[in-house]
DNA sequence: TGTATATAGATAGCAAGCTATGCAAAAACG
DNA sequence: CGTTTTTGCATAGCTTGCTATCTATATACA
């Protein structure tokens, strides 16, 4: 039941960011790098949750629809930082705006206390997963 | 979040079920032919909650590696019938109760209240995403 | 009956996820 | 200071998911 909501999630996603080029997977991207701040490869696959080389390969494909540029790390000659190009910063708001209104959507038959739940219930199954994963 | 979820959920599963040449996205396919019965694709698909041609490869890759055996349907000339091979019936019990195991483990912090409510959000959730995605 | 529509699968092409592995720069240490 | 270990990224190869489109058979209907 998680795989069949996330997938509907990341169709929902799509379908309201195709019109600017974007998709699901970059999400995370827009709303990490989406104030103009600049972070390593390594550090945006934390914050998504993804292994490194998922996000060397959604990074390749914004740098090849010119959404991100990279530049040497001036203090680590292995490291670079990813940012937002000018073009890919116009349509930030709008794509963060997209995200949140289909969580939004999503959430609309909850009341406030039962998305507390939802979240909070959510996470516990995150952590026990993890858990297991570790070793 | 729903997608680190599912993403665990199938790390996991992947992880009990590999010894078995099994792989998660396999599970629904056991579940469903692992009594013995014979499905056509679509039934499958909708099974699921998968588009055709996803569960098409799926089963490519099971009848490679020779856990499914299709035939033709005596009814409809443009269907076939899927089962599992007898080999893999042999492993349909141990890989659906890693299935099972895994689940359990997920929900091992959550009380029984706690796991009927998350199945009930969680429903409500997929309700209200497949009811945007409708038009 | 013959044409039009609907349905089951197949195929192509792409995104996004994973593991395993290799390389080069940085850091640690004897 | 040189060697070893760690770390950041790249690459290869795979699975699972999607949409779009094609073919062939079934079904409906004029």
């Amino acid at each position: 039941m998680t795989n069949w909501a996330a997938r509907l999630f990341a169709r929902a996603i799509d379908r309201r960011v195709k019109e600017f080029g974007v998709s699901s997977g970059q999400m995370p991207v827009f709303f990490a790098l989406g104030d103009g701040a600049a972070l390593s490869q390594k550090a945006l696959a934390a914050i998504a949750s993804i292994e490194q080389p998922t996000m060397a390969a959604t990074l390749s494909r914004m740098e090849r629809d010119g959404m991100i540029e990279r530049r040497p790390d001036p203090r680590d000659g292995r490291s670079q930082l990813v940012a937002l190009t000018p073009e890919a910063m116009e349509k930030a708001l709008k794509v963060k705006e997209a995200g949140m209104s289909v969580n939004a959507v999503a959430l609309a038959d909850l009341t406030e206390a039962e998305r507390e739940q939802f979240l909070e219930l959510l996470g516990k199954v995150i952590t026990s997963l993890e858990k297991m994963l570790e070793d």
